[in-house]
DNA sequence: TGCATATGCAACCGTTTGGTTGCATAATGT
DNA sequence: ACATTATGCAACCAAACGGTTGCATATGCA
């Protein structure tokens, strides 16, 4: 079952463990009382983030503790990338447009 | 039936129909085209994209020509930012760290 | 006017998703 | 040794997803 990592990131609550685990590392049990789901369905979630290689898991004993795999998040990054490039060079366009016009009617 | 940008991106059509029209609008069945799906297909796509805002349409006789709203895109370079403010910190760390590593070795 | 074309919508269908409950396993502490 | 705690896994289930086919509507053209 191969997933990628913008499966990954599409549920919302998939997306509140990262940002919780980007900060430090947490175990299931942890995480799940931040939800008002059970443990067993943050587990599925954790997963499936490390099914995609998205967090790494650090075994302290009995407990687990899952961190955010960062270098993963550059994937995303990248795709958006290429669009960032298309929203910078529009603005580009409109700042020469916007000093065109400003040095026109400094001539006029 | 409230549908977050997320959701919109997750499924590969749809990321190959936002590269397409990233760069000149096009009608769903030109779109069509593309895939090895059907007509209908597409255009159940460009609904869910249309209904998070990710597209624009342009009538133009029977025609519709859709087209990437790049606004719309930034909200998830927004999402990642906070991810890329971790890595670049982190890449400062090394840097500060190889740098000192460096300065050890040049005095010993 | 009549016919082809472009599109959206509804109904249906198999698969996936996200949740639950129950159980098994392994480490901890008394 | 035994109860407790932390975790993962399997089975089940309703809802959502992504696809299909069929049909309705509207525009363009001869």
């Amino acid at each position: 079952m191969k997933r990628d990592v913008f499966q990954a990131i599409a549920d919302p609550t998939r997306r509140a463990i990262i940002a919780l685990i980007a900060l430090h590392a947490m175990t299931p049990n942890a995480l799940a009382e931040h939800f008002d789901t059970s443990r067993q369905a943050v587990s599925k979630h954790l997963r499936i983030l490390a099914e995609c290689e998205l967090v790494r898991q650090d075994q302290k004993g009995r407990e687990i503790y899952y961190s955010l795999e960062i270098e993963k998040m550059k994937e995303i990054d990248e795709w958006i990338s290429q669009y960032r490039k298309i929203w910078e060079s529009r603005f580009e366009q409109l700042d020469t447009l916007l000093a065109e016009l400003k040095h026109q009617k400094t001539r006029s």
